[in-house]
DNA sequence: ATACTCTTTCAGTTCCATTG
DNA sequence: CAATGGAACTGAAAGAGTAT
């Protein structure tokens, strides 16, 4: 039967030494060993490779043809390892590579549509799949790799995986600029109950709080939708009122808002990663961009 | 023959992975 | 977690080759 040889990776580099130096004290003492150590591991050398390597001669060692053979290959697999340990660096502008993220519908418009404008920008070769966030398969997703981001809410994301808060939110209602009821003045909460209200209702939506909050002053007549983004076009074209995520209506002149007049809690939003991902250069680079897009907003 | 330099060998020690 | 065994280390001493 064939027996597998093994080699150290530091008899390579005593070989290196002892190349360089043709002498086993100097290739000691450039290793920092003492010279019958190396002596030791020249034995060695001589058993794995099963030849000489060196004669020695009046001031030291001379290299046989197979040691000088070696030579050039030594120092290559010895640059090849110390690249192992060299820490990776990422170049934005050259990185090629692909990166999944899920978001509720909030976050496509509010993060992800600032991080890739500011992604095209900086690194125009890093591909981004978007998808629905599901809350359910955050965990598995982020450890399988089917995912490397989720974006979401501080109370949605799982206490395991790491987190990063991107800026906290707060509720308004919203109505078209043109609507009757601004004709009022202050909104008190009879009128605000008299309205017909939409809100967002689904697993996928960032956060399910307004339906609560409206439930509990006795309005359940009203409009839902699956996705979040379709608020403020229905509210532009219709008399109905919406609890929404300020962000989502922010910068857009016919639509008003106003405070709640009840009390709804508002929410942190959340970048959230596995351990997976936690070092690598190129993730730590997308999450400081993801974080700086949002504070430009 | 002697001194010098360098390599090799030996005995003891330490470190570390494996095993029960 | 202690015992064990292998690998590699060290210092000391011996051996080899060469110049004077």
């Amino acid at each position: 039967m064939q027996t597998i040889k093994t080699l150290d990776l530091n008899l390579l580099k005593a070989l290196n030494a002892l190349l360089d130096e043709r002498n086993v004290t100097r290739a000691a003492e450039k290793l920092s060993v003492s010279q019958p150590a190396m002596s030791g591991m020249l034995t060695r050398l001589r058993d794995s490779f099963n030849d000489p390597l060196f004669i020695r001669t009046q001031h030291g060692i001379l290299p046989a043809d197979r040691a000088l053979g070696l030579a050039i290959p030594v120092k290559q697999i010895l640059e090849q390892a110390q690249g192992l340990l060299a820490e990776p660096e990422f170049d934005p502008a050259s990185a090629e590579l692909k990166i999944n993220i899920a978001a509720s519908d909030y976050a496509m418009r509010t993060i992800v549509t600032p991080f890739l404008a500011a992604l095209h920008h900086q690194a125009p070769n890093i591909q981004v799949n978007i998808t629905l966030f599901n809350p359910r398969s955050i965990q598995e997703d982020l450890e399988r790799g089917t995912l490397d981001f989720v974006l979401t809410t501080s109370e949605q994301a799982p206490d395991n995986l790491h987190t990063r808060a991107l800026f906290d939110e707060h509720y308004v209602c919203a109505v078209r600029t043109d609507h009757p009821v601004l004709q009022h003045g202050q909104l008190d909460l009879a009128t605000f109950c008299a309205l017909q209200h939409v809100i967002a209702l689904s697993e996928h939506t960032i956060n399910n709080t307004p339906a609560r909050a409206l439930a509990d002053i006795g309005i359940n007549r009203r409009v839902s939708v699956q996705n979040a983004l379709a608020l403020p076009d229905i509210v532009r074209h219709s008399d109905l009122c919406a609890v929404t995520p300020y962000r989502l209506i922010a910068g857009q002149t016919d639509i008003s808002h106003f405070p709640p007049p009840v009390n709804i809690l508002g929410f942190t939003t959340t970048l959230v990663w596995h351990e997976r991902t936690q070092r690598n250069p190129a993730h730590q680079w997308l999450r400081d961009l993801i974080v700086q897009s949002c504070q430009q907003t």
